[in-house]
DNA sequence: GCATTGACTAGGG
DNA sequence: GCCCTAGCCAATG
């Protein structure tokens, strides 16, 4: 398989229940920003992988597509707390999961651990 | 190795 | 705020 697959399948193996991501974001995490598309290509092979595919969304909150069964995503996202509109998720921008770039090193949350509701900076 | 495709995105109407 | 068009990238045939 791909690194770059491999990577946006990590990726969205760490979006957390109730939170979604964008391919945009996913590809740019992984390494390869602008690559959306690409992204939404691997995930048409990844229906079963143990990936919750379900929680990665397109930009603006869309649902974006889920092979013929939307309506199935539309529902698992609801069913984890996401409310959606029709094809739109509600609060989308806080309920968007920050990605992470890569896990080049961490060694043990140096100075980030004790951090409290106060994110520095919020994208 | 080139051409087509597709779970996308950003911009304009 | 929704629909259509053009651009972009990796995967597949």
């Amino acid at each position: 398989m791909a690194p770059f697959a491999a990577r946006v399948l990590m990726i969205v193996r760490r979006i957390p229940p109730g939170r979604v991501a964008t391919y945009g974001d996913i590809a740019e995490a992984a390494g390869h920003p602008g690559a959306a598309r690409a992204v939404g290509n691997i995930m048409r092979g990844c229906s079963v992988s143990g990936v919750p595919c379900h929680r990665v969304v397109a930009a603006a909150g869309r649902l974006g597509g889920y092979g013929g069964y939307a309506g199935l995503k539309r529902d698992l996202l609801r069913a984890e707390g996401v409310q959606v509109l029709g094809s739109t998720i509600r609060d989308f921008k806080t309920r968007r999961f920050r990605l992470r770039a890569a896990p080049v090193s961490r060694s043990s949350t140096p100075k980030g651990a004790a951090r409290k509701h106060k994110p520095t900076k919020m994208r």
